[in-house]
DNA sequence: CTGCACGCCGATCTTGACCTCCACGATGTT
DNA sequence: AACATCGTGGAGGTCAAGATCGGCGTGCAG
């Protein structure tokens, strides 16, 4: 009664029961799929090879039929995360010409992204390998290409300098970023679209006035 | 002439000379000035226990004579770090009475924090041991704590819902932390102080209106 | 019925990092 | 000036985790 429903061996993290083979296509996929849990619920670090393995009902030979390392599996899924967020903020932006609209869209983009089934934001936003080159890279590159597209949209309406543009821009992904994480951490006092709102009203009021840089 | 200046033997740390012994609660703190380099340069998992101790200049037994483990080295900065960034943000807010100069006194906050030559903020803001539950529990009280004392401010100054409230000073927060450590990243294109105002600027016009929820 | 190919598994190797044991030299005392 | 004491140093143990090798079962062509 204590902890452990029934059969789970370490924290919640049940296998699958050992199912026969697979088409290697399938198999993949399947990996994928387990690597992320295990990875999102785990970190990089603290994740064995042996637990994705355990997760996916496999061997652990087989993980290493289907991919070099750990590294390379673990940049996989932060590819397809990071593209993720990239294409939906790129997409946000280009719905509407209403920048208020654009705003709002963007921030939705970031919450729905956090409140996803799958968790893969973490291992955007709360990567825990950080001094690997490659994922530094990919991981600074959502802030940076999801600023940039929004600076674009500053500076070219606003007549704003580039690095006050960029500057402004960054602003406004962290604030999406990390007021969503926290949102999402505080467990649903909000509703995801009135967080959502909330704060894309702050960001809006912050930034529909520029670049006229003087009141009180 | 490719790399390695003159003796470095791993990666541009060079150890101290090896100088002869020292009170133990000297030896303490610059083992733990050392513990803070190492930590910053390379994080919690690339760092080496081997290569601290040389960068104090001591052997690795006087580093277990002082501090039980790893790990415990690495609370013991990450809690003077996080202390000083909260300590600093109530300070900014206790400075003075009108909301606007709150704003931007706390903006510098962020900024000189991220500036500061040691780099301790790369501890609370980009650690790579978020999975350990203390270090986590660390990191993300840096952020509610100086969220919670903004939201305070803004609670009472506006009368919005203590959720609404917390969400936006999170915002606030989440803005100041990564511009100001892509601000960093940047190469200084623009000021501290101007990339301070700027973003307090944005952070200002965006809360100044509460409560009133409605304008286009 | 038989040989082959394919995918899979148990068991093992190796590396690397955290964490301690025996010798050495400096310091204070008589 | 000689000795006891204590801090220091190099070398080694342990263990976890990434990466790998021979054997097994299944399905199919001949």
């Amino acid at each position: 009664m204590t902890a452990g429903s029934t059969d789970t061996t370490s924290d919640g993290v049940n296998p699958r029961p050992r199912g026969g083979r697979m088409p290697r296509r399938e198999r993949r996929v399947q990996l994928l799929e387990s690597a992320l849990e295990v990875f999102v619920a785990q970190g990089y670090h603290a994740a064995a090879m042996d637990d994705i393995a355990d997760r996916a009902g496999v061997s652990k030979p087989v993980l290493y039929q289907h991919f070099p390392g750990k590294l390379d599996l673990y940049l996989a899924l932060l590819d397809t995360s990071c593209d993720l967020i990239i294409d939906n903020c790129r997409e946000a932006l280009a719905s509407t010409t209403d920048n208020r609209d654009r705003v709002a869209a963007t921030m939705k983009v970031f919450y729905s992204y956090v409140a996803s089934e799958e968790g893969a934001f973490r291992l955007v936003f709360e990567s825990d390998l950080t001094s690997e080159p490659d994922v530094r890279e990919r991981v600074d590159r959502v802030t940076t290409e999801c600023a940039s597209m929004i600076a674009d949209v500053i500076r070219t309406d606003t007549g704003l300098a580039d690095e006050a543009s960029e500057l402004l821009a960054v602003s406004l992904v962290g604030m999406a970023q990390v007021s969503a994480r926290f949102w999402l951490a505080g467990g649903g006092q909000i509703t995801q679209d009135d967080a959502a709102a909330l704060i894309a009203g702050l960001a809006w009021r912050g930034i529909r006035g520029y670049p006229m840089t003087d009141d009180h």
